[in-house]
This record gives structure tokens, sequence and C-alpha cells, in this order.
DNA sequence: GCCAACGTTGGC
DNA sequence: GCCAACGTTGGC
């Protein structure tokens, strides 16, 4: 089982958008980076974890924890011309984006702010606190994930 | 295959 | 809103 962090920015989609979801689960759709396709086409499988992380707001952070529910599968987004994430070079035929269905699993009490993980040493080989990192979808190793999970309580 | 121009991400 | 960092595109 491995471990990963996904980024949403909460006013396109938030953890309360997804803990309010009928089934509590929601289709990872418009990802549109190779590294974060690949990710999620070759090595999410489900039951892995996921600390979902709110970017581009007041307080970005980790708020809860989510569950890889199904596979990587095409994005249909992709070939939809209706679709923001509309990408004429995808096809049914030739797929050329990836999503993997996640469920909801906790939201934190508080939010593990991005200032807080960047103060701790442990936490000091995350991608996700170098400088510059923009991927939306990125690896948590086990060690951090244990920390992280510590940290909430 | 190089690289300049351009677009996007995302913290601040 | 600014801007640094980084990815993608396309001319050559």
């Amino acid at each position: 089982m491995k471990y990963w962090l996904m980024k949403t920015e909460p006013d396109v989609f938030s953890i309360d958008d997804l803990a309010s979801r009928p089934d509590q689960s929601e289709p990872w759709d418009g990802v549109r980076n190779y590294q974060a396709r690949n990710m999620m086409r070759d090595e999410m499988k489900p039951g892995d974890g996921i600390f979902f992380y709110h970017s581009n707001c007041d307080v970005p952070g980790i708020v809860g924890v989510a569950r890889v529910l199904r596979e990587g599968y095409p994005d249909h987004t992709s070939w939809n011309p209706e679709s923001k994430y509309y990408d004429p070079k995808s096809s049914p035929d030739n797929p050329r984006w990836f999503m993997v269905d996640v469920g909801f699993e906790r939201k934190f009490s508080e939010t593990i702010s991005l200032q807080c993980l960047r103060s701790l040493s442990e936490l000091s080989e995350m991608p996700l606190v170098r400088k510059g990192n923009r991927l939306s979808v990125m690896p948590v190793g086990e060690y951090e994930w244990n920390f992280i999970l510590g940290l909430a309580q």
C-alpha cells in the first residue's frame, strides 16, 4: 500500500464537497500533467491513502484523508468538447489522460497548514515543502504519512 | 534537439 | 494582484 497527496482548490472542489457526495466518492478528473497522470495511471491502487490538500486559499494545507477507490482509467472529460478539460488530442481509442476514483475517509478538526508542515524538520524531504513544487499529485513516504497523522491526533 | 515565448500553478 | 517556478509549445 502506498500513500499520496492530492491538491485541490476548495473553491472548485473541497473535502466538504467530497464528504457530501451521496457515496462520498468522486472521479478525480481534469488532471492535465504528465507526471501526475503517470502516477494515477500506473501506481495508484485501491486502498492507497491520500492526504487531501487545499491549495490557493486562505490557509493552504492538509485538511483530511481520502482513499483510492478505483485504479487509473481514462478521463472521459478529455474527449468531451463541452468540458473545460477537453483535449482534442485525446480520444476513447487513444486516451491521453487518466483519473482515479477517490473516497472520503476523514476530515481533520484543524487544517495542518503548509506553514506548519514547512516548519517541521522531519518533513523537510517532502516534495510538497520544496520550493516551486506544482505537482497536483505526489507520493508521500510511509514515515511522513504516519508523522503527519500523528499531528492530526 | 535547443531554447525562447508563453501559459499555469500556487504561495504570499 | 504579483511573481517565481516550472511545464508545454513550436520555430528553427
